[in-house]
RNA sequence: CGGGGUGUAGCGUAGCCCGGUCAUCGCGCCUGCUUUGGGAGCAGGAGGUCGCAGGUUCGAAUCCUGCCACCCCGACCA
């Protein structure tokens, strides 16, 4: 199975490396953990951002741009959200190179040291509220509702692909509201975007969540989350949403007057999701075979095989197919017709395998005679022959059941692995064979999850929303406790 | 930053302990013919600073030193 991939690469390069990415490194630097995402892949990431943002656009955001570069007084304006990102950005301290004296290549120009450090931005928050600043003046400038499509960086020590890259693909969206209510609305409302997205699209079921004050964002009252199950028990936190308070508009001052005639501070939010949820999509659902894409996001829906000899047969069965194709694209399915005449068709049946193409109809000079077609599916790996003339139809269903069959088989992987445990002797058993999240009462105190994070390196993924309330006694310290809470090992 | 490992053709590798036709093999690539219902076969061909820099030696992919990069495990990580 696909599961692990981050330790496992070099199972996986086969198919990984050829067809989805490539972590073409950068040579002779220090520079980690950067990836190519390839044709293929990147065509999966925007199908993504394709549906991501008609959502965003139908809950009212606005698209916008802010700059890469952010002087260093902005991010140290915070101090708790400099405090998480100080130790990985990626500082810019010139802007000018000259050749070198000595010799052949360039150097860098001391004389062009930049007076004020500009830093990578690991995240938007401070360029984002300092420009917002000017924007705000009336309760009638609010609420602001924007996303930025953007690239970020984050100079961790370790890297794992696609989960955590040193540079990766995202959205995230800023938000000013005028009452608190609003912006905890706001945060509530872009989690459920974030759910929806993931199990009606990627097919991932996930909970919904608020993070333990050790896990939250630096510089969050509240972090919100959705968490997804991986098929090797890790649990991989798959999209956040914060609550911000009024932090970074203290700190940004940025103000308003409201309808009572008071100076008032913005209340803010912010939610993102990143090139982390192609890996999430990957290790949900691919097996030894490769890939296996959603129909909702598969670049193609359905590829068409012809099986034929010389040219005569080609286009027999090309031009049988013609009025499919066209019938299939007419209802909107991405339809690939591979009539390559350098590959053969069991070359043809095994990449489009890798890539995980949802459907793959098959048609030769028998089935031509018959009247037949084969239909193959990615998800189960099973071959049928079906009336030709049934086709379009057949094809339409069966995408809907495939999408719906991936979500109810993680689905269920995931059901089966939420345990309720009530020992810590039955915590650790679990946590350690099993894997998978853990239910487990808890104390509600830092000292007690760092503990239990030294002991078991189990972190609390999340406090899930709407949780059932019940008494009980905290699995570590015996202290009363009234909520389970999702422990798991984790990405 | 600690512990372990790796670096040989586009990719994956053998050789290293024990220095001397050792630069091996597979995939891929190029040419030709035959093939085409699950990753084609045969024949011929191209392609290499053996990570980099020093050192030891008559001789180094192989031994020694330093450096660099990458991978795994930790630390770290909306």
């Amino acid at each position: 199975m696909a599961k692990d991939f981050t330790s496992r690469a070099e199972d996986f390069s086969k198919w990984y490396n050829e067809l989805v990415i490539k972590a073409d490194l950068a040579q002779n630097s220090d520079v980690r953990g950067c990836m190519v995402i390839k044709p293929y892949g990147y065509s999966i990431w925007e199908n993504m951002q394709a549906v991501l943002d008609k959502m965003f656009k139908d809950t009212g955001h606005s698209n916008a741009y802010f700059p890469l570069l952010i002087p260093k007084s902005y991010l140290s304006k915070e101090a708790e959200h400099v405090d998480g990102f100080a130790k990985e950005c990626a500082v810019v301290t010139h802007y000018r190179l000259k050749n070198n004296e000595e010799g052949d290549g360039v150097v860098v120009d001391p004389e062009a040291k930049l007076e004020e450090e500009l830093i990578i931005r690991p995240t938007s928050e401070t360029i984002i509220w300092n420009t917002y600043r000017g924007w705000v003046q009336s309760h009638r400038d609010l609420p602001i509702l924007i996303n930025q499509w953007a690239n970020v960086m984050r100079w961790e020590m370790r890297t794992r692909i696609f989960l955590r890259t040193s540079e990766f693909l995202w959205q995230e969206g800023h938000t000013a509201h005028a009452t608190k209510e609003e912006a905890v609305a706001e945060t509530k409302q872009m989690l459920d975007v974030y759910a929806d997205f993931a199990e009606n699209y990627m097919a991932v079921p996930v909970v919904k969540g608020v993070k333990t004050e050790n896990e939250r964002f630096p510089g969050a009252l509240d972090t919100y989350c959705i968490e997804a199950l991986m098929q090797d028990g890790k649990a991989l936190q798959a999209g956040t949403s914060h609550f911000l308070g009024q932090k970074f508009s203290e700190t940004f001052d940025v103000k308003f007057a409201d309808k009572d005639g008071q100076l008032k501070h913005v209340w803010a939010t912010s939610w993102g999701v990143s090139t982390r949820l192609m890996g999430a999509l990957i290790m949900s659902h691919s097996d030894d075979e490769g890939l296996i894409v959603p129909p909702e996001l598969a670049p193609n829906q359905v590829v068409i095989v012809p099986i034929y000899k010389g040219e005569e047969q080609l286009n027999a069965i090309s031009e049988k197919l013609e009025p499919v194709i066209k019938a299939l694209k007419d209802k909107g399915i991405r339809v690939k017709y591979d009539d390559r005449d350098n590959q053969r068709p069991g070359f043809k049946f095994a990449q489009y395998e890798f890539q995980g193409v949802p459907i793959r109809l098959a048609l030769g000079n028998r089935d031509l005679e018959a009247g037949n077609i084969e239909v193959a599916r990615r998800d189960e790996k099973t071959k049928e022959t079906i009336s030709f003339d049934g086709v379009v139809e057949h094809v339409e269903n069966l995408l809907v059941e495939i999408q719906s069959n991936l979500f109810n088989k993680a689905k269920k992987y995931r059901d089966e692995h939420i345990t309720e445990v009530n020992s810590y002797e039955e915590f650790k058993d679990v946590i350690n064979t099993k894997g998978g999240f853990v239910a487990a009462h808890w104390d509600g105190t830092t000292e007690t999850e760092l503990k239990i994070k030294e002991e078991t390196s189990a972190t609390i993924r999340c406090i899930p929303l709407n949780n059932k309330q019940e008494e009980g006694t905290c699995v570590y310290t015996g202290k009363p406790s009234t909520q389970r809470v999702l422990f798991a090992k984790a990405y």
